[in-house]
DNA sequence: GGAACTCGCCAC
DNA sequence: AAACGTGGCGAGTTCC
């Protein structure tokens, strides 16, 4: 029998945060049931409309021909039958699955279908896209919702991590980047008459919880530093062979931000330059066997990526592979090295004792990879902020009988259904707790913390969001 | 007709 | 040598 240790602080945190989120639970969400059941009849008109058109490609009609009473439009198999056996496609994508003698089944995913470019991909994609938002998002919501209020179930229970799951309905992911479907689906979530919706949010809250497993000094000095420091644009000039960063400049900012997702990122959950190179390689629009001058954004100084790239003798992708070959290894072995001797440390202790524990008290036990032990101590610590801060938010409401209420929370922040005149004193309340209070609760908290609120109009809805408010201590 | 699986896709 | 972490959920497929 295993023996791992008893942390009645992790016990503590965990038992609360289930009282917490079983009351906010009961709480409950406000949802714009009439505008849901309109977006229903919309996206199925729609869908309808879509289907038509795709049923005029050449490639249905052989698949209809061929499938007969069990054609289905949903079903893979027999799209790969279609696309790779009947039309000859070259698939430019495989799942993960492999077969006993190594067979690999190509993919049809997004991804997949973007790349073939068809006129059939394209209209099946925008198929899918609509489906997705009317049979995961807006039906769901409507068949959760009695007498005008979701209650979203807030789990504590199931994540390896002790982060949190969210389900009926699952207000965990709901659709933000994409802008129709923000659109479509976040403007069922309403405040209740006469209020506000708050969104609270902790800013790169996870990276600073690995900076306080780890104590990297590079990586302190960043976000010990934010005003002079920026990680993701240092990266960014790495990466495309950059001496400067220009903010202003809309095509190194789009850099920047591509830098943070594709490689910066990646990096810190475990992946590596391969991945990371194809993924910039595509993003960047570089595609093709060799650089062009005119590919890719254009820079401050007037020329494009491309033009720059080659101006560094990187013309290929092979060049450009090993380019990102060298960024890495100058990452972790010049500027983290303190962060990458604890990711070896950290997976030796667990393959020693077999298991892990968090700075918040809470015990990982089972069988883990190396970069699930070392991100499951950061992601669960991250969270846990984020929880502790949800505990203690709803013990102030209560005491101070205010009339905002916390409605769910998303990992890193809290969702508030907020009274026009409470406003002030709540986004006081999340200064309060979320930079101050925690931080003399948790003396393992060694960089400043950053909160943003974003807030609705009155009597508005969740897809309308304006920053209102940004703190740092 | 349900369980267990795969695939696809949304969030952090 | 190998190579991205955590979830929920809809739909299809296969097996029992």
């Amino acid at each position: 029998m295993q023996v791992v240790p008893y942390n009645p602080e992790g016990y503590d945190l965990l038992h609360k945060g289930m009282i917490a989120f079983s009351e906010i639970q009961q709480t409950g969400v406000r949802i714009d049931i009439d505008y849901c059941h309109q977006a229903h009849d919309n996206l199925t008109k729609e869908i309808q409309v879509q289907e038509e058109k795709l049923y005029k490609h050449k490639e249905i009609k052989e698949w209809k021909k061929k499938y007969k009473s069990k054609f289905n439009l949903k079903s893979s198999k027999q799209m790969i039958d279609i696309l790779f056996n009947e039309f000859e496609y070259e698939p430019l994508k495989f799942t993960d699955t492999v077969g006993p003698n190594g067979e690999r089944t190509p993919s049809t995913d997004k991804e997949a279908l973007e790349a073939m470019g068809l006129p059939f991909t394209d209209d099946l994609l925008r198929k899918r896209k609509l489906e997705k938002l009317k049979d995961t998002y807006i039906s769901n919501i409507i068949t959760e919702t009695y007498n005008g209020f979701v209650y979203p179930f807030l789990n504590l229970h199931t994540a390896r991590t002790f982060r949190s799951s969210a389900n009926s309905p699952n207000v965990q992911n709901i659709p933000v980047r994409d802008e129709e479907s923000n659109e479509i689906v976040r403007r069922a979530f309403i405040p209740r008459d006469g209020n506000y919706l708050i969104e609270a949010d902790y800013g790169g809250v996870e990276i600073k919880g690995a900076s306080w497993n780890n104590h990297d000094p590079t990586l302190l000095e960043y976000l010990r530093n934010p005003k002079t420091a920026d990680m993701h644009s240092d990266f960014m000039q790495l990466i495309f062979c950059l001496n400067h960063y220009n903010s202003k400049c809309a095509g190194e900012k789009t850099l920047r931000k591509g830098t943070k997702n594709g490689f910066t990122f990646p990096q810190f959950y475990g992946d590596y330059y391969g991945n990371n190179a194809v993924s910039l390689w595509n993003w960047a629009n570089l595609k093709g066997k060799k650089i062009k001058k005119k590919d890719g954004l254009v820079l401050d100084s007037g020329i494009t990526v491309g033009e720059n790239l080659i101006k560094h003798k990187i013309r290929t992708f092979d060049q450009f592979l090993n380019h990102v070959k060298k960024i890495e290894d100058n990452m972790w072995n010049k500027r983290f090295t303190v962060y990458r001797d604890w990711k070896e440390k950290t997976y030796k202790w667990y393959t020693k004792h077999g298991y892990l524990t968090s700075l918040s008290g809470v015990t990982f036990q089972g069988i883990m990879g190396k970069n699930d032990a070392v991100n499951y101590p950061i992601q669960s610590v991250s969270f846990h902020c984020l929880l502790w801060s949800a505990i203690r938010l709803v013990e102030l409401i209560k005491k101070y009988k205010m009339k905002t209420r916390i409605v769910f929370q998303i990992h890193d922040s809290v969702i508030g259904d907020c009274p026009k005149n409470e406003k002030k004193d709540f986004y006081e309340l999340l200064q309060q707790v979320m930079c101050h209070e925690i931080k003399d609760f948790w003396d393992f908290i060694i960089t400043p913390l950053e909160l943003e609120a974003d807030c609705s109009e009155l009597n508005g809805n969740w897809s309308k969001m304006k920053t209102e408010m940004e703190y740092i201590h």
